[in-house]
DNA sequence: ACCGAAGATGAAAAGAATTTCATTCTCGCC
DNA sequence: GGCGAGAATGAAATTCTTTTCATCTTCGGT
């Protein structure tokens, strides 16, 4: 289990990255806002672990700047004594728990456990306005009726859906769904998004999936 | 939303209640933690919160008793200033959160709030064994290499093994897998379990699928 | 030990999904 | 307005998946 620790005082900072250690987690420790927020970012951990108050972007614009990107990675925030609004306000931002300092190391590690237990979990719902992508089922509803997809179609429309407003190449889709076994001259993801834009009209006028030429389709519920 | 509170002290039940409601959250209220634990199991909650000191059982094996049969629904742990080790208990049996009394309902409601972004969540990975079903990406894995099924293959293993150590029916897997549209007189459901087990056993000497005669089939990893 | 029901099996048939490809259409640049 | 690249399209070909079915094997009851 990688932990990513965010805390600029440095000995609770080796207290806490200590004790966690023997515990057997892996720790990776920065000591300011901005660092925190890269490393949640591109890093793969299983909880983040953040002081509020931090040099650079404090612990609220860290929390909110993963959230707003996608990131479901728990978030556990150390803070002095606050304010039971600023409490609120992390919540808010993305936090899952807090704790008070000072604290006991044995409630620690027990709420770091409680967050870990629900890193295997995603969001099962991807919804883009009216459209709505179940991940665990692999059906796709939009206003309630099923959108009947074969399962490539489905396995593009998902990719397409996790980038939202974000435009992905052939390549890009090529690679996810099919892996890297492909003819690079086929036209068949075309083909495919041909079969979903059919299906989707089906359904409704508006329109889901936008070309952009020479670089590739994006989902978007904001027609160029 | 809907919520069950589990508070035995008029007051505070009918003030949380009240709240919550304002909030406009659906709110049922038990007193006692025997009935805690039975809506628990069977009604369809998005959060639970729970007193600690309850009368017929406590909060702590109310959340041992909704944990144990994989109930995966939010626990907020509502209790008086106890000591760090039932503490520890209580977020280990299974609780996702506490709150200490008297708290803010601001952040009261703040934590409810955090909890129930985790509602639309569930356990990814099943597992049995050394066999690991990924539900999202409806691939399967034994020993970290992966079983390559069909997408009818898929979904029968995926519901045996949701029905882990329980025979399940022919008609059964019919109706969970077909729908109700089959024909009553097939065998396909043997023809697939065939492949199944042929795949799995290029993977692995060990049986993970036992006939039971008469019944149907189960998945289990203590063959008979 | 025998028998019949239940389960397993192999292979062909049928159905579904995906890819290929030739052609047409569209759009942005000059 | 013309042109060429990029995208879209329809339909056939190919591949893959599922079902069907006849036959064999197994198991539990008598």
């Amino acid at each position: 289990m990688r932990i990513l620790l965010v805390e600029d005082e440095q000995g609770v900072a080796n207290f806490i990255k200590k004790g966690l250690e023997e515990e057997r987690y892996t720790v990776d420790l920065v000591t300011d806002g901005q660092a925190g927020l890269e490393h949640g970012l591109t890093g793969q951990y299983d909880l983040l672990i953040l002081d509020l108050m931090l040099p650079k972007k404090s612990g609220f614009e860290v929390a909110k700047g993963l959230r707003d990107t996608g990131i479901q990675t728990p978030i556990l925030m150390l803070t002095a004594k606050i304010s039971v609004q600023d409490k609120v306000k992390g919540l808010d931002v993305g936090a899952d728990d807090y704790l008070t300092k000072p604290f006991s190391f044995e409630e620690f590690l027990a709420r770091v456990r409680a967050l870990l237990r629900r890193k295997q979990t995603e969001m099962i719902k991807l919804e883009v306005g009216d459209l709505e992508v179940n991940t665990l089922s692999h059906r796709v509803f939009l206003d309630g009726k099923e959108l009947v997809l074969r399962p490539k179609e489905y396995a593009i429309l998902e990719y397409l859906v996790r980038a939202k407003d974000c435009v992905v190449s052939r390549t890009q889709i090529l690679e996810n769904v099919w892996g890297y076994d492909f003819d690079p001259t086929t036209n068949v993801v075309d083909v495919h998004i041909k079969s979903i834009r059919k299906k989707l009209e089906e359904l409704t006028p508006k329109e889901y999936i936008s070309t952009v030429r020479g670089v590739g389709y994006m989902v978007t519920t904001t027609p160029k």
